[in-house]
DNA sequence: ATCACAACTGGGAGCGCTCCCACGCTCCTG
DNA sequence: CAGGAGCGTGGGAGCGCTCCCAGTTGTGAT
């Protein structure tokens, strides 16, 4: 037997049921006035709105996931890595972006860290069981199949960067190769001829792009790029180091070095004060990223800035839209990079 | 009339009743199964951890949380500001503890960030309409009755900081006035007689607890401190470079700083170059927090540290604890602070 | 063998919402 | 003036779970 009708919900706060009582109507008018359906009366739905105020009703969550088979919430998976490595501005930059694109919606921001393979693997389950409308993914490796099981699940992604150039699933990145180019037209601009480049892993797909953009730019002002001037690195400071030592010795007569991160240019700041030549005056230097250290490094580092915060919202965005229509575009941003000029180069 | 069982639930996942068909028992017991209930017999146990196994099952959060009244999942609430300011390491180092304690809870984590008071207000009408069951909040200010409002509608509440000595609301804290001594013992230690401190803003108590150590510290040493010595800044660079000018000129004849910030010794340290003053013959600097700058620095600045990390999880523990026994302890713990020594000082 | 009691188990009821069908009404059309 | 066609509306059914109350079975004491 159905027990009689309460005043409130189980925990004191109203329910559909109530402001319905209140305004006079049935549980599936306020039902619509709530979700925005044109299907209303003006009158009616006023009334329900005020009812609405008096209450102070908020809708319950979970009893509108579970009747409506969505969660309203999206997950942003980040490489816990991520947040130490780059943590300033990458990670947070994002993650404003995100945060602000959201913030006039109704959707939550689960933030989900991975730490190891096997919690990647977790996630896929998790995120299938329901828990998430979508996922916005970070720092995405050349051979991490996350992005396609998610995406062969049927579940809306958008991740940043790209594993490859035909990437297939829907990402945001940022122009890696014109970043590169900028900042080495700006060295050859500043009379530099021999500019050499640290790179990062060979496997990342940025890290190519960055060299690319390295190459041509130098191709463009009609210098053949060297071999010996390019120097291997992985985006750590140590790295970063180790191959500004070894240009040296190879090309004792470098005068610019494009590095593809800011941590492995304060390396390379480092090493080239070891070896007594200046910064900029013997050697002029550009790192990548515009990260905080770049402000503080003596000199001041000049670096090539990401548009963190947009390619957040643009993530966001492209995500929301692909939730609400199923995803039929599935979009392909490629923000602009830009160069902030300071005295290290 | 009741619609027939169907195979599985609406989106082609298995559902409770389905484990319970496949392992021919009654849906109560594979709840009380997946639950953890002691009142089932081990073959039962076994043959429906069997089923779920088969089937691939995951319970379905929102069901779960609308039968059980609960959301399994905390709110992380960070003002935007800290996500700027001191990116690297407070808010990184938080959210991995928080993270790394939650990995093996089946709790989601939540992050909020808030820009503007609205979002503050909104975000209490969130909370409690069933959408989290505590919430974290980080860098609270003296005059925040967020951390009040939230207790008082009786939702757990754990907080980094306090606000005052005597924080009414559950919090982790670390030991600010420690920490200040320390660095402080470090510089009377190296000899130094004249040491200025720089500090936060007045109203908030974390500035406070670090000028309190600066003075105890000298106390401790015999010392009176000197109202001349002490700088005020608002914990950023500019301050710290305002700060620092104004305090040569008071006292040409100082020859250590102890800055409340690492951004403010960043400052401070920027000003002694333009005074031509060298870091550390001349005056020896330590700043707070140990951000990744302080390593960058040039010299790399000797700093003290939080266990970011640690606070992180502490809370996140001291939160689950508030959840399941729903409030009785109102932990406050201080955690222990650190002092790195690198060449500045 | 009988009874009390514990140990397990099944399944009804219900969480608060959305979806959707059916039911008045009003307003045209022919 | 009958027959649609819409609009706006009410409320049943059901989302997948937990809770809890009745069984049902098994055990040991009498």
């Amino acid at each position: 037997m159905a027990m009689a009708r309460r005043g409130t919900g189980r925990d004191g706060r109203p329910t559909l049921e109530q402001v319905a009582a209140r305004a006079g109507v049935g549980r599936g008018t306020v039902s619509r006035v709530i979700n925005g359906s044109p299907r209303v009366s003006d009158r009616t739905r006023t009334a329900v709105e005020q009812a609405i105020a008096d209450l102070g009703y908020v809708p319950h969550r979970a009893a509108r996931a579970l009747a409506a088979n969505r969660s309203d919430a999206i997950a942003l998976v980040v490489p816990e890595a991520e947040t130490r490595l780059f943590a300033e501005p990458f990670f947070s930059g994002i993650l404003r972006g995100v945060s602000a694109e959201l913030a006039d919606t109704d959707i939550q921001l689960l933030l989900t860290l991975i730490r190891t393979p096997k919690e990647r693997t977790r996630f896929a389950q998790y995120a299938a069981s329901h828990r998430v409308d979508g996922v916005l993914l970070v720092s995405v490796h050349g051979d991490d199949p996350l992005p396609d099981q998610l995406a062969d699940m049927g579940l809306p992604v958008v991740m940043t960067g790209r594993r490859s150039a035909d990437e297939p699933v829907p990402h945001v990145d940022c122009d890696n190769v014109g970043g590169a180019q900028l900042a080495v037209e700006h060295l050859l601009g500043r009379g530099r001829s021999r500019v050499a480049t640290i790179t990062g892993p060979a496997d990342m797909y940025v890290a190519r792009c960055r060299l690319d953009g390295y190459q041509e730019a130098l191709r463009a002002a009609g210098r053949e790029p060297a071999v010996e001037l390019v120097g291997r690195g992985d985006f750590t400071e140590e790295s970063g180091h180790a191959a500004m030592r070894e240009l040296v010795a190879r090309r004792p007569d470098l005068d610019a070095v494009f590095c593809a991160s800011d941590l492995m240019a304060i390396g390379a700041r480092r090493a080239l004060r070891e070896l007594g030549r200046s910064v900029p005056d013997d050697v002029a230097l550009v790192g990548f990223d515009d990260s905080a250290l770049a402000r503080h490094l003596d000199p001041p580092l000049t670096s090539v800035r990401q548009p963190m915060e947009g390619m957040g919202r643009a993530m966001t965005r492209a995500l929301l839209a692909e939730i609400s229509d199923g995803g039929t575009d599935r979009p392909r941003l490629v923000l602009p990079t830009e160069l902030v000029r300071r005295s290290s180069s």
